[in-house]
RNA sequence: GGUCCCAUCGUCUAACGGUUAGGACACCAGGUUUUCAUCCUGGCAAUAGGAGUUCGAUUCUCCUUGGGAUCACCA
């Protein structure tokens, strides 16, 4: 019989998410939802230096906000329990404890000072260091809090990386690490092996930069006599540059600034499930439920991706242009500016209509939409600035405006009835409609672009209208003048 | 520096050893009776270099180059 799979994602709480620490969670989410298995949530706790406080819960918050959820965690409990690191340290001890039974660990002897110093003069000598070279011959007994280093047993190890096929590395890079830090807590190179046994994890996700220690870990697995997961290793998230990871350092973003500035989950979700993989096809847009179907991790590319934002923008405005009114409006209903407060949901709907096409994201709304909202003032430049009306005379505006009024003094404002209004127009003063239309659109909205004419019209309403082209009309007069 | 990993358009990527090296984003041009956007059509654009294996190499091997990671009482 197979074992259940079982996926974590195990982040330290020494700050936020960013995309790259949320594809991580993704891809393993994934595999445990494709699976019928279990997904949980770890928190690796065990540097009270680092540790910022707050972050656990930011944690929970980014992961909720792109739709992973988790079947056992710190905030939710489960068998395995518990999920914090630094709530189980006497298991960690205990597990110490067999090793040092198994001759398998011991204590350091070393003081910092005197481990300085072993270190420089290796590299004074041009060669690495290597603790193991010190170990020494007899080792004393663990009091149980003091540092403890894992005697290792080097050795060359070639291993299969569901990702990244066969590697190796030699037995050079094991060494006698520290397991039992002298504060009581566990390394993570310890704690995360014990953690994943004791929790029955099958695969084991986590980026590049651990290849090259995990032959210590394999090294351990053995001493330990444990089975080892299915070991998996995804290639970074690079930064702008393209060339370095992305990291908090670097200005990564928080994944919930994507949440603040309107991006939509399902978006992230998707664009963070292409960065890296696909599906063979040319298919580039998957729902939750293909993703879950169709992810696979041996199709995840070894190479770095650079973040792209470009194509993440694309992305999500796709996802805003394929969603249904109702739905969009509830996504996007706290976005609106605060002028809009006065206005009922209806109009408000009636307007993010008529954006939807151009929304990238949510907090482009206000941007886009004030001119609704409240009564734009009144800026000659952009009159003075288009081509075809700053060849036009300020006399002849005034005309074209008066004899606009009128006609749309007398129409309704329903769409069709409006753009046969505008034609009819058109027709009698004889003017193009780059200047008649850029006319009435500019002085109705006094914005650089807005959505098509007859559609803000419309949402604009009859008396908004008019009273808008009549105080051009003052406002141009006086210009001339 | 030692060790390890990686390498296709600007970016994300596809291609049983046989393709005019495909798609998407971005960009450019044209079209859809105003702007911006959407949508449609078209365009630009890549196998890092060199050997080898093979009838044939983007694909396999080696070298070079370039980039990156790691060598903590951080994860």
């Amino acid at each position: 019989m197979n074992k259940k799979t079982r996926t974590r994602f195990a982040p330290s709480p020494t700050g936020f998410l960013h995309v790259g620490g949320v594809r991580t969670a993704l891809f393993a989410w994934l595999i445990a939802k494709q699976n019928g298995g279990d997904f949980i949530l770890r928190i690796e706790d065990t540097d009270k230096i680092r540790e910022v406080s707050g972050s656990e819960q930011h944690i929970i918050d980014s992961l909720h906000f792109v739709g992973i959820d988790w079947d056992e965690g710190p905030d939710i409990g489960g068998k395995f329990g518990p999920y914090r690191q630094s709530d189980k340290l006497t298991i960690y001890k205990e597990w110490a404890q067999k090793l040092v039974d198994k001759g398998r660990a011991y204590p350091d002897p070393y003081s910092q000072l005197e481990l300085d110093q072993l270190r420089e003069k290796a590299k004074a000598e041009k060669r690495p260091f290597l603790f193991r070279e010190h170990r020494p011959k007899t080792f004393s007994k663990w009091d149980g809090n003091s540092t403890l280093r894992f005697k290792s047993d080097p050795k060359p190890y070639v291993w299969q990386d569901a990702v990244m096929g066969e590697l190796s590395n030699g037995e050079e890079v094991i060494d006698d690490f520290i397991i039992m830090k002298n504060d009581g807590y566990p390394t993570y190179n310890f704690a995360h092996i014990i953690d994943d046994y004791l929790m029955e994890i099958t695969h084991v996700l986590r980026s590049q930069e651990f290849i090259s220690s995990t032959p210590k870990f394999l090294n351990l697995y053995e001493a330990l006599e444990f089975e080892r997961p299915i070991l998996a290793t995804l290639p970074f998230v690079m930064g702008p540059d393209g060339k370095k990871k992305l990291s908090k350092r670097d200005g990564a973003k928080d994944i919930l600034d994507y949440k603040n500035e309107g991006y939509s989950p399902e978006a992230l979700l998707n664009f963070l499930a292409t960065l890296g993989w696909n599906d063979g096809t040319t298919q580039e847009i998957f729902s939750e439920k293909e993703l879950i179907e169709k992810f696979s991790i041996n199709r995840v590319s070894r190479s770095g991706a650079k973040f792209d934002e470009q194509r993440l923008l694309w992305l999500n405005g796709h996802y805003i242009r394929e969603m249904a009114l109702d739905d969009l409006f509830n996504k996007a209903k706290d976005y609106f500016p605060e002028e809009a407060t006065a206005f009922d949901d209806n109009y408000k709907k009636n307007v993010l209509s008529i954006i939807q096409e151009r929304l990238k994201f949510y907090s482009e709304i206000p941007s886009l939409t004030r001119f609704f909202f409240s009564e734009p003032s009144a800026d000659l430049s952009l009159i003075e600035g288009n081509k075809q009306l700053s060849k036009i005379e300020p006399t002849t505006l005034v005309e074209l405006l008066e004899a606009s009024i009128e006609k749309l003094e007398a129409s309704t404002f329903d769409t069709a009835k409006l753009s046969e209004t505008l034609n009819t127009l058109l027709e009698e003063t004889g003017q193009k409609p780059a200047i008649l239309f850029s006319l009435i659109r500019v002085v109705t909205t006094w914005a650089p672009s807005s959505p098509g004419l007859v559609e803000s019209l419309n949402v604009l309403g009859k008396e908004t209208v008019l009273r808008r082209m009549q105080k051009a009309v003052v406002l141009l007069e006086k210009h001339k003048a």
